[in-house]
DNA sequence: CATGAATGAGGATTCATTCAT
DNA sequence: TATGAATGAATCCTCATTCAT
């Protein structure tokens, strides 16, 4: 049933018609009230689960890589190829994450507990950079990640017409980590990795 | 007559109705449609002149600042006042500059013209910094560009709700140059700076 | 199944869900089409059933008090019992007997025939009282019953908040029997009656 | 506008569409919700309208008829006719006055104020017969005029199909001040009365 | 030029009815 | 026989757009 929720992908909230999701998802249009109370339920209750998925995936993704480098550029490829095969699902979390500030605050707050999921395990991966040294802890880690997490978004969105070549999610860390001046550094000197 | 939509600022572009527009402007709900062919039009009128006005201000402070570091500093400062002021015109921004997709090219056309006017502002300075030496000319000043906005939007954005004290234009600009591992390198000595 | 539609009385017949009935009956909303043709005919056969059901209580009391005052207040505090009991199902005959009149004829008949029965057996009432003299002739006893129903109807609805002193049925029927100039008489003179 | 809701009078509130009120008012659909907030509120409106038309014919006839029993009938004629004319708004006040149950305190409130000025004014032609001697004083005159109403209804419903000459106006107050003894009485010996 | 009343296509939601199990 | 998930026609209501004044 949530798999007829890709609809929601082709337009934003608005847009998407009821009787465009029922016949996408080939069932009747009252089926859809069957299962959820309202069209912004069907909404959150996509958009939640689309985000749940890719919490799994990223969880599942984050001990892999060896340096902290490495770990990084995991995580960034599970979210990016995330986004990439659910472009819209993307750009719902993107901009209509805001359509809960409109709604009843309990929805709000399982929005944003939710994306805090996400937030939460590149912030991990952060704080092990940390505490193997290395990065700087006058900025909470939980604050660094999310601002690669919207690099990470620049990339994927303003820059996605750009050549690959000029956006690899090397490059993307690598500017998180090192920055504009470019002198390559890592958290804690391995030969192996770069 | 653009400052009556001011009203886009409230809500979204889908919440928001001719009445209200017409109401807040004080003019007929006729009279719209003798300056704008559309609804879509008007949004799209409104947001470039938005627009326009901010990449106004953004070149004349581009010019302040000293150092690279304070030159970055004050653009990003423009960009996030002007963001603040108009906060949903910031979100108009974000999120339905989607909305050009669906429509004419030629909306589409205006409006990425435009988004190029704001970060080629930005890319000059980053230009600079390539130029003085320094900034690592290895990934295009544009790419670079955008990446900075794309954390200062998540400082405005995702970041809200933090103190202040974490999340300083300062920290953001510092963040860019030296990156997460944080030694403090700047473009080219500057004893003034910092 | 027809105590299932005892639904019937907490709404009116357009706000009535045959969910509601199902849940309330316990069963699959499927079996009410096992029983009922339509919404309408479970509808009719409910009323009808309950209708059938008073007036059984009503043969039954129409007999006891000995003056014919009695009797009509005793069938008079049959009808008023029942539908206190039943006080939605009051409605539904009161209001929703129209209904039947926008539906086959054959509902109608089998409506007004239902009807008939109750005034049938007050009317009986009152041809005693015309027989044993007293009560005016000139009117036939069944429009002075359907008079006394009225009545009837008057005290448990729009007298329904008044101090039950103020309406008895004893006023009642002494009204419909001396009228508003009040004069007691008696069909004939009964001294036990009061 | 109000003429549009002539509508109301075909059918019930659940059976009547916008779409059938705003045909026949020859409007667009949409018209209707630039006078009226809510079906509900259209319902309302013109059934208080309706209402307070015939409270002011009523009040004109009030004072016409010389003796007791001829302002009674006056008054019985003036709603009997006007109901006549307007036969469902006549059952829209009847069962329909019901719909003030489910909705705000407000119109529930609103609605019996009006019932209760049609009530008032025939209550004012009861409290002269009381002065005046002759009409029994034990049962408050409001309440000896609901159940005049409701006798006029009787008349008017389940008699409809009775010959007229059966149903006279003047066989229901007849028979509502003298009963069904029917020993013919007046308010006052008033010669000419008759 | 300006207006705002009128419009009606379009969308969310309900619910009587069916039918495969 | 009993079920209840599925259906989609029907309904209320909104709002962009027009046009007579």
């Amino acid at each position: 049933m949530e798999a007829a929720a890709r609809c929601f992908h082709a337009r934003e909230f608005h847009e998407t018609t009821l009787d465009d999701v029922a016949s996408e998802a080939r069932v009747g249009k009252g089926t859809i009230y069957l299962y959820f109370s309202d069209k912004d339920d069907l909404f959150f209750q996509t958009a939640v689960a689309g985000f749940d998925e890719m919490c799994e995936r990223l969880r599942a993704s984050a001990t892999l890589g060896a340096s902290f480098r490495e770990r990084l550029i995991q995580a960034c490829r599970t979210i990016s190829d995330f986004f990439r095969e659910r472009r819209p699902l993307f750009r719902m979390i993107l901009s209509e994450g805001e359509r809960s500030l409109g709604r009843g605050p309990g929805l709000r707050q399982r929005w944003l507990e939710r994306r805090k999921q996400m937030t939460a395990i590149v912030t991990d991966i952060v704080l092990h950079g940390v505490e193997a040294g290395g990065v700087r802890a006058d900025v909470p880690a939980e604050i660094l990640s999310e601002y690669l997490l919207g690099m990470l978004r620049t990339r994927s969105w303003e820059l996605e017409e750009q050549p690959e070549a000029l956006r690899t999610l090397g490059s993307v860390v690598d500017l998180f980590i090192n920055g504009a001046t470019g002198v390559t550094r890592t958290a804690r000197p391995e030969p192996k990795d770069l």
